[in-house]
RNA sequence: GGCGGCAUAGCCAAGUGGCUAAGGCAACGGUCUGCAAAACCGUUAUUCACCGGUUCGAGUCCGGUUGCCGCCUCCA
């Protein structure tokens, strides 16, 4: 089986060819240090966690990088409000951020590079683009001149002269061309500063990506990430650097997650309606924000709203109870060393055969552009295959014990790759239980008196007291469950 | 103005030439249950925005129409 992927370069899905076979170098824009990270950085850091683990999973040598933006106007606007430096606000957020993704599962990058340490690394590489004509100096700052790269617009997909048509970007003099960037600004009063052979100054923008990306994967490499809106100009321009710089092609693939709409509408700071993940991960468990974000393809915007994350939720509960029956099941105590697939027939066979296939079918979907969609729908038969196991004549043999323990190890060695399904079942909903009674004021300690009081009164056959204090709890949004042992309650 | 994307059931969402159009949520009927809940079984798109075309065969390819959205400015 081959891997298949969109490449945003061709505009097609192609088959993925690492330049060093069995080693995958991939880099991925990571966020500029002044601001908490909202849900879309959720989604990006989700994307490309997952891939970064699929491609693990699929026994490829990955090195990743995702590198922080530590110095940029915002930052030090910040900064200056603030009366500190860049250092204390971008550590601020830096720190902020490692914090969020720890909590979203999401596993750190090989290498989290940061701008400020390849100050000189850039210096080097302007230094080149001036010697090959490719740059030009205007008063200290130093920039790119487009029109001398061959194929600038290639990525995406626009020609300079269809973008001067109509484009709605401010005349700078200094500019000889208006899409030219800068690649190293003079510094003003109250900015950083750091010598380069330009005078003092800063770096441009594009050109920490250039240079780090080419400092821990090489000159070329094989998967290049972001968010789409990334595409232009940033990702056009680290093309133009580093391909004008080295004369060799950069990233061989392209890859670009698409946005998260919030009530169908853009997320953006103006409009006031960034969702941060601290407000998302308050009411929900971190796996119901990855199953959200991957219930979709990566390239499809996606709408966030309180339905559909709650619709999530609900999704995510059908697999921990299927968790949960299968523990039960299973109550921890089987011997299943001596036993094995070969032993199996009937009923027992025939389930095993779907779980046995389980890892080929959500390979075959990841394989084709990591569609993670298909994946869960292959996770999601399994459920009902499983439960409907579970719930008709089931008898605990040792043969029906082997095949549950093994669906268990199926589900949780893709989940792996998923960053899902990985709690305990019990643990799972009773945290579900604390956070939606905290999230909907709920009286705990009332609730669970009424459920006793409920419990004495089926005891003693009161049936019609029984379903009143049913309806109370249920009118303060608590479902209940009765087992032959016990009364167990969720929110709903 | 330029470039690009999307349109699949009540909602969300897979599916890019060929068995009966995944899966989730919701709804309804049934099994189970004192009654429920959960679980399971069944039902819910003869049809994939619309109109043409290519093909033995199209949701899937091509052309056009309509509608929605993104990028072109900092943005994941």
């Amino acid at each position: 089986m081959t891997l298949r992927l969109y490449n945003t370069l061709t505009k097609k899905k192609e088959k993925f060819v690492p330049i060093k076979e069995g080693k995958i170098g991939i880099y991925v824009c990571g966020i500029t240090a002044y601001d908490v990270c909202h849900i879309g950085h959720a989604r990006s850091a989700v994307v490309f966690d997952v891939i970064y683990r699929y491609l693990k999973y699929r026994d490829y040598e990955v090195t990743y990088v995702k590198n922080f933006t530590d110095v940029d106007d915002k930052i030090i606007g910040k900064a200056n409000a603030e009366g500190t430096d860049i250092y204390d606000i971008s550590e601020r957020y830096i720190k902020e951020h490692n914090e969020d993704m720890d909590r979203l599962g999401v596993v750190r990058p090989t290498v989290s590079p940061k701008a400020t340490d390849n100050i000189n690394g850039m210096i080097r590489l302007i230094g080149t683009l001036m010697e090959k004509g490719l740059a030009y100096v205007v008063d200290g700052d130093v920039y790119y001149s487009v029109e001398k790269f061959e194929g600038y617009g290639k990525l995406s997909g626009r020609g300079l002269d269809d973008m001067l048509a109509g484009a709605r970007i401010d005349v700078d003099v200094k500019k000889k061309n208006p899409f030219d960037f800068v690649l190293w600004k003079s510094s003003k009063e109250g900015e950083p500063w750091w010598d380069s052979p330009w005078g003092r100054g800063r770096p441009g923008w594009h050109i920490e990506c250039s240079v780090m990306s080419q400092r821990f994967l090489g000159d070329t490499f094989d998967i290049h990430g972001g968010g789409e809106d990334l595409i232009f100009p940033h990702h056009e321009n680290e093309i133009a650097q580093s391909e004008g710089a080295t004369g060799k092609p950069f990233a061989t693939y392209w890859i670009h997650n698409g946005f998260i709409k919030v009530d169908s509408e853009k997320m953006s700071k103006s409009l006031g309606n960034t969702l941060t993940i601290k407000e998302i991960l308050a009411a929900y468990h971190p796996e119901v924000v990855r199953f959200f974000i991957l219930q979709s393809h990566y390239k499809s915007y996606i709408d966030f709203s309180d339905a559909s994350i709650a619709e999530a939720r609900v999704g995510m509960e059908r697999v921990y109870t299927m968790l949960k029956n299968i523990k039960d099941a299973l109550n921890e105590g089987a011997d299943l060393s001596d036993t094995s697939e070969k032993d199996l027939s009937g009923e027992d066979e025939k389930v095993w055969g779907k779980v046995s296939t389980l890892p080929d079918r959500f390979r075959e979907a990841m394989d084709d552009d990591f569609n993670t969609a298909m994946a869960m729908g292959y996770i999601f038969d399994t459920v009902r295959i499983i439960n409907g196991y579970i719930s008709k004549n089931f008898a605990p043999t040792r043969e029906s014990l082997f095949v549950l323990n093994e669906a268990r190890e199926r589900i949780r060695e893709l989940g792996k790759v998923l960053g899902l399904f990985l709690e305990d079942p019990d643990e799972y909903f009773e945290k579900d239980k604390e956070r939606e009674a905290r999230k909907s004021d709920l009286d705990v300690e009332e609730v669970e008196r009424l459920i006793d009081e409920r419990k004495r009164a089926r005891e003693s056959k009161d049936w019609h007291r029984a379903d009143e204090l049913r309806d109370l709890l249920s009118a303060m949004g608590i479902i209940i469950k009765d087992t032959s042992i016990s009364t167990t309650w969720k929110v709903k």
